[in-house]
DNA sequence: CCAGTGGATGTTTACGTAAACATTGCCTAG
DNA sequence: CTAGGCAATGTTTACGTAAACATCCACTGG
């Protein structure tokens, strides 16, 4: 920096003026600022700049080892989003979810050149973690809601449930059976909530939940269930990739999708589209869950909040080929 | 740090020791200045240990918005990797892949708290990117070979095209169609060089190729198609995504695999072992790409190495149930 | 018994930046 | 014509750490 500020016959201070973008440089000076800056190839240290302002300009997101579609969408969304607002984000890598990874993420994360931190992990391993985050403000997409002690971005998945049950109701089906995710996710279970208490209010009888464990093999496995149950003819899957194999074990056992079962999703994964038949389903909005998590862990650390609260991010039913009225024989 | 030599007894300096594992402290010290840090929550502020250091232990990676699943395996291990390390990972989304975008985060690049850089694209916006990296080490995972100019670290692409054609070749098929990735991937183009010259070597007669995006839905496309070549008994699909469209629409067109057609893929994405019938793909480490740049780049880093080079992961062929001899009608 | 040696610890300093305060010089109002 | 004000720029200082150097002290060998 001395060196432009030599360079450029100014002092070292208008220099950082005009590296900041400060007011008050007169429009010649801060040419020749430039031009020197150029000529030397300075770039400014980041260290040093983080020592003095007292903050990184940088967030760390804590997930497990980007598993799942949609973690990986929304850590997208959020580097993007931190981009835009001048962030640079830092991954934390947690390779398995258990309580010792967790642990240690969040002690790695003392040392770290983090301002605040955004963690996509279910929350009940947020809790039970004996390695308190420092504090840094946090934000919590949780497969779980705990807006009374975090803040927490997610989305509606009971909003999304509750459309596509009824979605399948308003076709004119008398019931809607549930192929569920794993017992351990909370997700999962407020898919399996959601849908219960739809059916519930709408005067119908839950059928017994069939579960998988996300996967397309295990979509499969239950889909050679259901096919067998005479009066199936609506099914509300926990996530695509079940309902792709839950297609494939109909089509196998000669059940017409949509003719004589219907089969909703969750996620809107891009192949979902090019299913057999093109699957409806319900599409979760990541980018918007990941923009919301970046202003809100920002909008924190500006006003130094604590006062917590959860925000829903909608979902939306994409309609396809999968769905139609029962027994269209068409 | 004063505060914490202040409540243990000792110098600052002697808590620095401490603090970074030094020796020459005695273990009663050692004891007494960490019992202090405990009680006072000290952690070191990173910022002044980068600024103090010249470095600050951490790794950019650039890549397109995590589209394809390998990228984010590669990613994945780079940060595990790194972590045992002790480095973190800071994320330089690149939002699409334009010649702009990839100048914005390279430009962006030069302000950012990073030793190192890791690029996983390909190579051809590298060599027409107008800005030009800042004087830090770069591995390069790239659709290319380019280890004259970047030392490259890549799966074996040629290497596992020869050993699946090779496969289907030793299972007594004459010749092997190739559906191939799109053509402006240098991936997808090695792949099929790779294909192109097994079968020459073999003395075969290489049919026209047909060409995908990589997508499911053009592997059904594609599939179409070829289920209407009489004499093709064996298909490489470049990827384990068109492998699956392609595996749908020969069954539609009531062509048995393996019996009537044999089918390998590349990748063995998850899905792939519960496809029907399950895939025989080529299997490709990501988790060992993502080691090597990670140990190529620090290795880069401590010698100031200048010379480049080339280090291909070798890839693994699965056999699972979707390849068999030809005609064998069991 | 003392010089010499080496291990343990303390003191000084600089890393690159930006906030806070100081200075300069020009313009305007009285 | 001059005091006052303000915009543009310069000077000083501190951020938290760790390298380099300095000091202290206990122990060893002659």
């Amino acid at each position: 920096m001395a060196d432009v500020a030599q360079l450029a016959g100014v002092s070292s201070q208008t220099v950082s003026r005009v590296s900041n973008g400060f007011p008050g440089v007169t429009e010649d000076t801060r040419r020749q600022v430039l031009a020197a800056m150029r000529e030397l190839g300075y770039r400014p240290n980041s260290a040093a700049r983080a020592l003095r302002r007292g903050e990184f300009r940088t967030l760390g997101v804590i997930t497990f080892s980007l598993s799942t579609m949609g973690n990986i969408r929304t850590l997208e969304a959020i580097a993007t989003s931190a981009a835009q607002h001048g962030y640079a984000v830092t991954l934390l890598p947690v390779a398995v979810p258990t309580q010792d990874e967790v642990n240690g993420a969040f002690s790695r994360l003392g040392e770290l050149a983090v301002d605040a931190v955004i963690v996509i992990m279910e929350i009940h391993l947020l809790d039970a973690a004996t390695v308190s985050l420092p504090p840094g403000v946090q934000v919590v997409v949780a497969d779980s809601d705990a807006g009374d002690r975090y803040t927490v971005v997610d989305t509606d998945q009971a909003g999304g449930a509750r459309d596509a049950v009824r979605h399948l109701l308003d076709l004119g089906h008398d019931t809607v059976w549930h192929l569920a995710g794993p017992e351990g996710s909370f997700a999962a279970q407020r898919r399996a909530n959601a849908w219960h208490a739809t059916l519930t209010e709408a005067g119908r009888t839950p059928p017994p939940p069939v579960r998988g464990d996300w996967s397309a093999e295990s979509g499969y496995r239950a889909g050679l269930r259901l096919a067998d149950e005479p009066d199936c003819t609506a099914v509300f899957a926990a996530n695509d990739q079940m309902a792709l194999g839950l297609l494939r074990a109909l089509h196998e056992r000669g059940r017409r999708v949509p003719d004589d079962i219907s089969v909703v999703g969750f996620d809107d994964i891009p192949e979902s589209a090019s299913f057999l038949p093109p699957l409806t389903t319900i599409h979760q909005d990541f980018a918007e869950v990941g923009r919301l998590c970046v202003e809100g862990v920002l909008s924190k650390m500006r006003q130094d909040g604590t006062e917590h609260g959860t925000t829903l991010v909608p979902t939306r039913l994409v309609r396809r080929a999968s769905t139609g009225a029962p027994g269209s024989s068409r």
